[in-house]
DNA sequence: TCAAAAGTGTTCGCGATACACCCATGC
DNA sequence: GCATGGGTGTATCGCGAACACTTTTGA
């Protein structure tokens, strides 16, 4: 019981040097076993799930806190980051309900009766990425994006509506390696688009998906292949970044 | 000077009845002379320009805040609106500027230190609108989307980011009619598009756009044809709500 | 040696583009 | 009547979809 009154001291310090009507809520992408996977926290004494966010510090820039957040919540500093919308029903968001959630007396509560939040989606390389809870939460772990669970406020909502964000850019620009190791294959590349574009396996043809990306121009082949595997060694790709700028520009 | 204190009072009314971190502001764009035209406020006892905004009631959804804050600037209840960025640079704006700007005293500011913006795009009728100043403005009236003036705070950058969200959703969305009168021609249409794409008269095929716009499925051709002016007369066309409602089903 | 995966080339069809032609109207 | 703008039809090009064929690897 002590150690919640010290955490709850630490939330207030917090919250105290941060905006009080306004946070940001983050939808983590990773790519493992074929599947999109989404970062989840588990609200401390709960078993309710939620996406990461936090809040603003008064003299932050709305950009700098996304990035400082997933920071915290992943250990990566260079991340793929996308706003995507702001949520701001009247009713989405509750101070008594999230202190209750946190185990705390609602009657206590501190946080405003209201809270706007803008919502970010980030893409990430999943094998980079070690979960850390914070001061709220007991876990974090990665879901698959097929099996998210109930979560608290709206935050399936934002979920979802990130989800559907990713998919509509990924049909207008190049993305697909965020989510991968610096060099991969383009038929891992093609899994990545396949699963985001809720396509099977084998959904994209191969010939005509590798012409449309080598097309791009900005994808540069190393004399290495990736081995170990079965079969035909296929060749590794990565980004030339100064192709990749020129094409940003070019569609921008 | 009395009528400035009741203001400040009116002003001060208001503002506690909202939240404080957080604003909206609108890009109204319409359509008249061929040209798309931004509708700005001039701010009181000033010669600085702005976008329409306001604040969002303690328990107003955000978006209705949107949509009651262009019914305020222009008459209308019935809007496309869109909303498409939050701003939320450290230094984007500044109550103290604000109070300046307004001729009141700096040193009285209530206003918070800092305020987050949702920035909402509006297609509207240019000839519907009756355009209206609220209590921290003189006069309100259409500019000329390439001649919009230097704004105050971030209200060029705004600007020119709804002007761009706007571009990209017409290159994907059928939308353009937004910005005409329920009755209209496919050549005024066409010219609503490459006003938009930053054409010149004539810059799209008049064939081919037709067959594109009316191979959505969704307008309607009136026996009806739009007299008056020289040389043939053009049909008019519609919005058949029902199919319109299916294509937009389909495409989401 | 063979099954399966990876790389490469070829064909086909559709949609976008360019453009031609005819029609209607006001001066 | 004719200049101009509006409506409609036709030829062409390019890209993506479909698919065939070759190459390479591990078992």
């Amino acid at each position: 019981m002590e150690k919640f009154i010290t955490v709850l001291q630490d939330i207030k310090t917090l919250f105290n040097r941060s905006l009080s009507e306004l946070s940001i809520d983050c939808v983590v992408f990773g790519f493992h076993d074929e599947q999109l996977k989404v970062l989840l926290l588990r609200a401390k004494g709960s078993d309710s799930w939620m996406l990461p966010g936090g809040w603003i510090l008064k003299t932050e820039h709305l950009e700098d806190a996304a990035y400082r957040i997933l920071k915290e919540r992943t250990g990566l500093g260079s991340i793929f980051l996308q706003q995507f919308h702001t949520f701001g029903a009247n009713n989405r968001y509750n101070g008594r309900e999230i202190m209750a959630r946190l185990g705390l007396p609602p009657e206590q509560n501190f946080f405003p009766e209201r809270a706007v939040s803008v919502g970010y989606y980030a893409l990430v390389e999943y094998s980079l990425v070690e979960p850390q809870t914070d001061m709220m939460t007991d876990e974090c772990r990665w879901w698959d994006v097929n099996e998210i669970p109930e979560l608290l406020f709206d935050h399936n909502e934002i979920a979802s509506r990130a989800l559907k964000a990713l998919r509509k850019q990924f049909d207008h620009e190049a993305l697909g390696f965020n989510l991968l190791p610096e060099k991969f294959t383009l038929v891992e590349l093609q899994r990545v688009y396949e699963t985001i574009l809720g396509l099977k396996k084998g959904g994209l043809d191969r010939g005509n998906f590798q012409k449309k990306i080598l097309g791009y121009g900005f994808l540069e082949r190393l004399d290495e292949r990736k081995t170990g595997g079965a079969h035909k060694s296929p060749y590794l790709y990565r980004i030339d970044p100064a192709k990749y700028g020129a094409y940003l520009r070019e569609n921008e």
